[in-house]
DNA sequence: GGCCCTTATCGAATCGATTCGAGGCCGTCG
DNA sequence: CGACGGCCTCGAATCGATTCGATAAGGGCC
């Protein structure tokens, strides 16, 4: 309930300093870190003085300037302390970034990653940083990690989604921390940006339907935490939870694609779509699908170097797309055919929307357009 | 000189707050967002003992440490603030990590991505987290991020070497922040963890060399910041400024493989390898090299990649070999024949530094072991 | 009953900087 | 010659918490 327990934090932080402070008769220079006020005793002005040379906020002799400069630099002292700024302006100038898994998957994600570096290069100019907050490691234990209850930040940005009741973003809201999510959907309270994922998802479907295939089949990203992998029947369609999955597979059927199979994997990964066309595509040539739609890009190629392993041809016998638009050097010469979604843009929306809300404006939600490009990878239907 | 004019961090940060205090006569809940003494004063209690409600550090009555909490509860305090409770443990509880290039590139380096998992992981339970720095975005502009110059951190991880006159190393040391190098080499100052990469190299030439291979070409990682690409010269080799690259061409001398040619990529990604690999091996099959050694594994797929564009086989008619020990899904069923390096130990090892450093010892460098993984593509020289 | 020790609480100092209003000095203008 | 204004500099308050030493209350033991 209280969760102020020291979970932690001061395993390392709360011991102090075992540092005892030295009299000081003299005007010797102090054994300890010099401070403002060592650096302006030395230059023979008041700390408010010495600020002003660093800060450049107010009227200030360069003679004087010049005076703190040198005595800072003599005494090594390498400018302003930022804990002591921090608390005096009440901010941090860190930017939390909650990542929905383990660093090592959710990076592995390409998508995750240039987001991310489009995010760091719209704050970097900002006077901003990014920490990253791992989200729960374990499927199972949906604790939020304890940088979310007592690390310093002005902002949340969550990646990939999340829901209402997701526990972080209630952490967050009961610290008073104002939060930008990726891909949310139906959140209060935050600002969302996104992209136009059924509407993308709609236009290569009906790519797909006006190149005569009716028996089209579909590999989504995880429906939820518990990230299950392998054929959905209708209940488990019931609970898909993030709203990415759920919004890809609506785009479907707004195009009047309706799968013959959902191949639900637990994570956007190569070796999940290898094992989906394994899955899907085994069975004989009049039942099995003309076409397999992936929500990701990583998934498709690996629906692609499945289907080569069950000795089917791409396209000819087995139309494979997928969705963001990646460089994928391994699939090469062949193209994916696949929705190319703004994900540098993204990242800068997301970064753009930061700096609003921490300039006190309220920017509203955002959702950016995606773009259809046929590659060589699908082609007619089969006879 | 100076570096103090503010360089961006007050952009946001510096405009302080344009709250105006109310006189606030009573004993109201005040308007702005709660402190300890509002707790406190509500509670009926003094700050000191309303902190040791939420640190425990002291002996607190448990009715007290209820009514403290309780009075938190109804006035929305979210436990103390994480910048006050950091100026005074003179601690930010923050670990900055520098990578050595941007983002999108940087994390497409799988090697990278889960080192820094690993080294989550291992500082998380300290209480630490991770303050991601990019390095130099332009190859050109050697500049440090304003967040070297200014963030708050209570030490710095440096990935992927760095030289001694690095400008982020000199700016970490000026200002008196401890640093962990991964992978550097003849640095003074700083703790170094790193692998055998040499000794891992040596082992695997000595297998090239036991299967009979004569002709063995290299395709290295950049030689340092400039990153060029393509075949490097003597003149070129004298100015391999990053140790890595060194060290493992060093490996393969060492153990009496002469590369007959160097090729040097400007970043280790697939397709680079690929590059490499259409420039070394559409020579004719007497002078062509039976084995290509890559100083990593994504560029090893690359090159069996380009090898097979080339209708050469693997390992029939050239070998193929990599490093680091990734998985790579897309090369099934074929597996990499390599150096596995244990990459979360790496970061675990780096963790384990970093909280040793702050627990105020001086740990020593670091080496850890690496080990041959023989797979599918290498085999015995043609004829 | 007195003394001592333990336990609980409090007041005040401290961390390192920023910022506001006050005041000093000097030059200029009337 | 006096008043006024502009430019610098300074002192003091403030940000929000932690922690040390002092103090008081309560209980056990002789």
């Amino acid at each position: 309930m209280c969760g102020y327990a020291d979970g932690g934090v001061n395993r390392l932080l709360g011991t102090g300093r075992a540092f005892t402070p030295q009299p000081e008769s003299g005007g010797v220079p102090v054994s300890h870190r010099p401070t403002l006020a060592d650096v302006a005793s030395a230059a023979g002005v008041s700390v408010s003085t010495a600020s002003l040379a660093f800060s450049g906020a107010g009227p200030i002799a360069d003679a004087t300037k010049q005076r703190v400069l040198d005595a800072a630099a003599s005494l090594g002292y390498s400018g302003p302390n930022p804990l002591g700024r921090q608390l005096r302006s009440g901010k941090s100038g860190i930017v939390g970034v909650v990542v929905g898994d383990a660093l090592r998957r959710a990076f592995r994600e390409p998508v995750a990653v240039q987001l991310l570096d489009g995010l760091v290069d719209t704050i970097t100019p900002l006077g901003l940083g990014v920490l990253l907050i791992p989200g729960p490691t374990s499927p199972e234990q949906p604790a939020v990690d304890p940088l979310v209850e007592s690390a310093a930040m002005d902002i949340a940005v969550m990646l990939w989604g999340g829901t209402l009741d997701d526990p972080t973003l209630e952490a967050l809201a009961r610290r008073g921390i104002p939060v930008v999510v990726v891909e949310g959907h139906d959140l209060t309270d935050v600002v969302t940006v996104g992209i136009d994922d059924r509407g993308g998802m709609a236009d290569l479907a009906a790519h797909l339907r006006d190149l005569g295939h009716e028996r089209v089949a579909t590999v989504t990203l995880p429906f939820g935490p518990d990230r299950r992998g392998g054929l959905a029947d209708t209940a488990r369609l019931q609970d898909i939870a993030w709203s990415i999955p759920r919004r890809r597979l609506d785009g479907l059927v707004d195009a009047g694609v309706q799968p013959v199979a959902v191949y639900e994997t637990p994570a956007s990964l190569v070796e999940h779509g290898a094992a989906a066309a394994r899955a899907l595509l085994a069975g004989p040539v009049g039942s099995r699908p003309t076409a397999v739609v992936a929500q990701s890009d990583l998934l498709a190629s690996g629906v692609v170097l499945g289907a080569r392993e069950l000795g089917l041809r791409v396209p000819e016998d087995v139309s494979v797309a997928g969705f963001d638009g990646l460089d994928l050097p391994w699939l090469a010469p062949d193209v994916l055919t696949t929705v190319v979604q703004p994900i540098a843009d993204k990242g800068a929306a997301v970064g753009l929307a930061v700096g609003r809300i921490l300039a006190g404006e309220t920017p509203e939600d955002e959702v950016l357009p995606v773009a259809l490009r046929t590659g060589t990878t699908t082609g007619p239907a089969p006879r």
